[in-house]
DNA sequence: TCCATTAGGAACCAATTGGTACAAATAAAC
DNA sequence: GTTTATTTGTACCAATTGGTTCCTAATGGA
């Protein structure tokens, strides 16, 4: 009917993406926000409901563009070791100091912020599930016995080492080759 | 010579390293802040600088209060095993949404004020080392066969999955038990 | 061509931000 | 008790916060 809207929608919430990615939630004003959407105030509001909501939409962008590349990126890997495959997890792009946006999420927001909590949730099931099938497409297959544990207690363990590299990272007191805690984790003798 | 103070520094500095711990820096305001320590504006400014002095003044508190207790109940843990001893660092006082305020402070300053960085690094150390002394101390001495890695290595990864533990405990999907994971990477048979 | 409809942009808004100024209250030293 | 130094609390401040209003401009359909 009547004019049509200037801006991509997917690159104005790349930006917003972003931005909330380095800065976090309540450390991005409005300003900062628009610069990285590309938007002023006027299209801002009509696009959007409120700062909050964006925040919102971002993180699911986040869940369409890094998780899933990352989840295609794993079950594609010819490595010939499933540590070696998970590594990937642990050799980012690393854009010194903006981390993990799911695991800032989390820690910003989880406890004050259902609708943030509810999502990083979804994306850390993919991203457990995601190693799990590593894990399991390279013989780790569901085994109850004694001293290795299944796969899924096996890829729990790595989310949350994963997250724990994310946060450490971001004060650049972590630890950047992971291969052998994998192998160790994984059973193998070697990376 | 004249007035003393009226308020006790140290249960002041106890509010503000409660409340930065459970929010976070920006989103404490002043009000927050003040009602937390018990002060005014003016005995506020009178006595701190500002409220990013009165920020990192909260992380020493932690250091002090949190960490070094921590270390001394790793230390005179009587368990039976090291995993045992560990799994306090998996079971805190669970108040519920708070997490780890060297976990908090690393995810939302560590990129952008060294001073924060510098501390929690520090901080981080400490618990490393408190974590390889539990583990020499039930017998995993600092060997560097094949298989099972070094106290320093299990420590750091030890380390690395408190703080993922912490990080994804603030959106509640995290794992409570921890005992069988530990035992399986400090290469005990059952916890 | 003209109109209905919507995007875009700037001015504006009340509320809140961290921080300051200053007078009143208070207690030690003499 | 007077003096003096310092804390305390209140009133105040400019700047910034997220959000709204409203006018202009552009566009597709008739």
């Amino acid at each position: 009917m009547a004019r049509p809207r200037s801006f991509d929608m997917d690159t104005a919430l790349d930006g917003a993406m972003n931005i909330f990615w380095r800065q976090g939630y309540t450390a991005t004003n409005l300003p900062d926000l628009l610069t990285a959407m590309g938007l002023t105030r006027g299209s801002f509001y009509k696009a959007f409901n409120d700062k909050e909501s964006v925040y919102l939409a971002a993180l699911d962008q986040y869940d369409r563009k890094v998780v899933d590349k990352t989840l295609t990126a794993l079950a594609d890997c010819e490595g010939s070791t499933a540590s070696q495959c998970l590594s990937l997890l642990f050799s980012g792009p690393k854009d010194p100091g903006r981390g993990c946006f799911i695991c800032n999420a989390m820690v910003e927001l989880g406890p004050v912020q259902n609708d943030v909590s509810r999502r990083t949730n979804h994306m850390a099931s993919k991203l457990r599930k995601g190693i799990k099938e590593v894990i399991i497409r390279f013989g780790g297959k569901q085994e109850t016995g004694n001293a290795i544990q299944p796969a899924d207690e096996k890829a729990d363990l790595i989310l949350h080492l994963y997250f724990g590299h994310q946060a450490m990272g971001k004060a650049s007191s972590g630890r950047d080759d992971w291969s052998l805690q994998l192998a160790h984790i994984l059973g193998q003798s070697t990376a």
